[in-house]
DNA sequence: CTAAACTATGAAGTGAACTCTAAGGCAAGC
DNA sequence: GCTTGCCTTAGAGTTCACTTCATAGTTTAG
């Protein structure tokens, strides 16, 4: 299989294929080369590009991906250690997901409050004395 | 003021400050310059500053910050105009809510696999299976 | 036979929000 | 008067995941 067909079943480009390669994540046993030097794709490539956009989809830069796609070759880690990576990993996006609250309670106060200044000036303004009295604190 | 002063009272470096300057996130109103040529930032200075972290917290660029605060400065926006942008940054950030909510579903997949690898390996192999009929359709 | 369409390479560009460097001027403490 | 620690500037470097560019060799369709 050439690059342009590997990229349309995979739903990539050509180039980010051969970056993929430059940055380590395709080996051997992905990519031969023919005697024109063009590259030819094993079917086992569109396993590793599967595996590759599942991690990229949970959030894994490329950087993490190198290693978690060599020791996935070279069997390195312990069931438990996958586990508490998997935690690790929940954790950080729970995180990531605690801030988005945090920024739709100020949105849907902002919104609230500019309702208020239409319908409701007395609320607006106990609205605002509120705000800059916790903001003092 | 001089500039240490400000960026040890806003928590920020007098980098990031000189570059808001750059960026045109701050203008006369807010620093002067000493015959010395350093700036002298004023007390309105800390204000705008504070406004800028305030919209940065609710996921705004500075390119955005750059366009709100000239809006904020003229009055440029109706009520209405605000609350219509407030509403799109609620959808904006609802959306990459639900991204993490997608990467949780997958992380708890995985969790949930693992601990049957070591508990129930028929419960994995079944889960495996579904998994794979899900990927086929 | 020729032109289009594919392949290869290395290097540079993108955008966001800083962050740091180099090279120098001014000020305060000992 | 020397060191330390501010201050100034323009400009380059950082990170991420590509994307684009320039240039050139190969294959295929008409």
């Amino acid at each position: 299989m050439k690059i342009q067909e590997l990229a349309d079943k995979m739903g990539l480009t050509a180039h980010t294929i051969r970056f993929y390669e430059k940055e380590g994540l395709l080996d051997g046993r992905h990519i031969q080369r023919e005697k024109n030097n063009y590259r030819n794709y094993s079917d086992e490539a569109i396993e590793r590009l599967k595996l590759i956009k599942k991690f990229q989809g949970i959030g894994c830069s490329l950087a993490e991906l190198k290693t978690i796609l060599q020791d996935h070759d070279t069997n390195t880690r312990t069931n438990q250690e996958v586990m508490e990576w998997i935690g690790q990993k929940i954790d950080e996006i729970e995180r990531k997901k605690a801030e988005y609250d945090h920024m739709l309670v100020t949105l849907h106060w902002m919104l609230e409050y500019r309702k208020a200044l239409i319908d409701d000036p007395d609320k607006a303004e106990a609205m605002m004395a509120q705000f800059r009295a916790l903001s003092a604190e």
